[in-house]
DNA sequence: AGGTATGCTTGAAACGTTTCAAGTCTAGTG
DNA sequence: CACTAGACTTGAAACGTTTCAAGCATACCT
């Protein structure tokens, strides 16, 4: 049905050896020869099959993105970076989501393996590396998004978690803030750790007091849940740092049913700045995350990979975040 | 360097054949044979190379999904909803944004035939289905993502936009609006269009007056910009229907930063009830759409389609949309 | 003229599956 | 006991590329 080689090279009048070297190392090839075929192809509509060249070449041209939720406007902004390296350079990028669950982070990862796709990012649902070993040693090039684990195995890119948490302190003393609360996400989730610990560090330095709540998830709708439990336990503070932009959201809209009003009863800090954010009921003071250039960032890192045969150093490259503020800080109300 | 189902034969002690019958048809093989294969295919870790299946089969087992924009949060769901089908069946999805720019459409286009995927799901950039027909004609299922053309090449799957856009009409005239604005997106959307019919016909019945207005994007910061100038043209009316939440969104930007209160001064409808539609400056009251349900039927459909290998019947998936009240619209202020 | 380097082209093997006609066994039948 | 039907297995072809050793001209050098 589709043409192949051998019908270009048929129509060409040339080798379907030829046909491929026009393909890939057109130099190699005569000028006349070059055009000849070049017309050929145009005029079957030739486009040749990745699944036959894959199969020589053992590695698809197409990257698996696994994340746990692009509905988290953060992994969208994320995935278009992606998306965009990719399709650079002519690859195409295999959407994956786990929802934080560890059978479909392995269903996705044996997907990708009989794929054969040449590299994979992933921001892993789970501690343990050990799924992506045997993936690493068949040749599939790994990049771990938006973690900064070390690993002496794959490339990563991340932001610098902790200073987040450390900036989003810092701005809360600044306004004069010396009690805050710090509504985190699943503690297994290592951004979340991570920020946690730039803010205790800070906050045992300065002397605040940190209270700690945690949601099961990082969706508004634990968010609510998460403030309303807290509220109805009496737990207060004049400030809140929120573990992402949707808890915030979620934590906002329990307060306010409870007749809180933000910021003059109590400052909020979110973390992330979605463009939802700035479109919230109280637009959100926010910690921002280069997000689209994490995603280009590290899908370019893989791609390097892919493409040359050399020995690759694996990288780490680090970002950071940057306050925005909104209306949701100002000054205890005294 | 991965197995190959030579080293599973070798190992099982038997011919290549038999592996590929456990593979794929397991009832033809004895209960011992299998087993021992199973054991063999555990021990050594193998999994089958997609690309060698598809050189064979003729397609891969992933779709295509196709959308102007995964930012959007509506296609967000609809891709989660298309995800979580084609895992099911054990497919991949391929994720491209056009932007609604038709180069890249094209360009996505290729790509996906050169993968020669099974199928592929699309909200066409264009009117024109030129470029799809080539894809039908090699064999690849195509279903249309929420667009009622009502195409005899391809299955559809879309929302009754006119009706939408009528209930928001609806909704408006019973609380007593008989003037209206309509922030329409760029009028070659056909979703867009479809809307506005709906609106118009019912205005048009019910002697309501419409003013319309166009932003050059279905974005928020277009909304916010058409509704700007719209302000600075001294336009106005007591309601306003938008093509989307997000036009809806940078709309009420615009309007709160011109002193304007919503609903007191101007009453809001948007459009695809986003999940930041509640958590908006003003909750808003929108139509919404059965977003993760549509990309899952749309799914399932084109599944189908190249699954069973039967002349295979092309169906058209209607739903409807429904309105949901929040605090953006009221009786106008007298 | 003989020799060698250079540029281009070719043909065939290989990649890892699926498919299917043909083959081998086994058990059942008359 | 000879036959046949059925159950299972096999071997080889085919899918559409890439790769590479080998071949063939042509041009250059001495």
């Amino acid at each position: 049905m589709a043409p192949s080689v051998k019908d270009v090279a048929a129509m060409a009048g040339v080798s379907i050896g030829t046909v491929s070297n026009v393909l890939n190392r057109p130099t190699k090839v005569s000028t006349d020869t070059r055009e000849r075929v070049e017309r050929a192809i145009r005029e079957l509509g030739f486009i040749p099959s990745a699944p036959a060249r894959n199969l020589r070449t053992k590695h698809a041209r197409v990257l698996g993105l696994i994340v746990p939720d692009i509905g988290n406007p953060f992994f969208t902004e994320v995935a278009r970076g992606v998306e965009d390296a990719a399709l650079e350079a002519g690859y195409g990028v295999m959407l994956c989501n786990t929802d934080q669950r560890a059978d479909r982070e392995d269903q996705y990862l044996r997907l990708l393996e009989s794929q054969r796709v040449g590299g994979i990012l992933i921001t892993p649902a789970r501690r343990s590396m050990k799924p992506l070993d045997r993936l690493i040693a068949g040749g599939t090039a790994i990049a771990l998004l938006d973690n900064s684990s070390p690993s002496r195995q794959a490339c990563s890119v991340y932001v610098d978690d902790a200073m987040g948490g450390t900036i989003a302190a810092t701005h809360l003393q600044d306004l004069g803030h010396s009690s805050i609360m710090w509504l985190a996400g699943p503690s297994d989730i290592p951004q979340v750790a991570e920020r946690e610990a730039g803010i205790l560090r800070f906050a045992n330095e300065h002397d605040m007091t940190v209270i700690r709540i945690e949601a099961e998830q990082m969706s508004a709708e634990a968010g609510d849940r998460a403030m309303g439990a807290a509220l109805s336990n009496k737990l207060s503070a004049t400030a809140l740092i929120c573990a992402n932009d949707l808890l915030a959201l979620g934590a906002v809209r329990a307060l306010t049913r409870a007749g809180l009003r933000v910021p003059q009863d109590i400052s909020i800090v979110g973390y992330d700045d979605i463009d939802f954010a700035a479109n919230a009921a109280v637009p959100l003071t926010s910690i921002r995350q280069p997000k689209y250039e994490l995603g280009f960032a590290a899908a370019q890192l893989i791609l390097q990979e892919c493409e040359s045969s050399e020995p690759h150093a694996h990288r780490q490259i680090r970002f950071e975040p940057q306050l925005v503020i909104r209306s949701s800080t100002s000054a205890p109300h005294t």
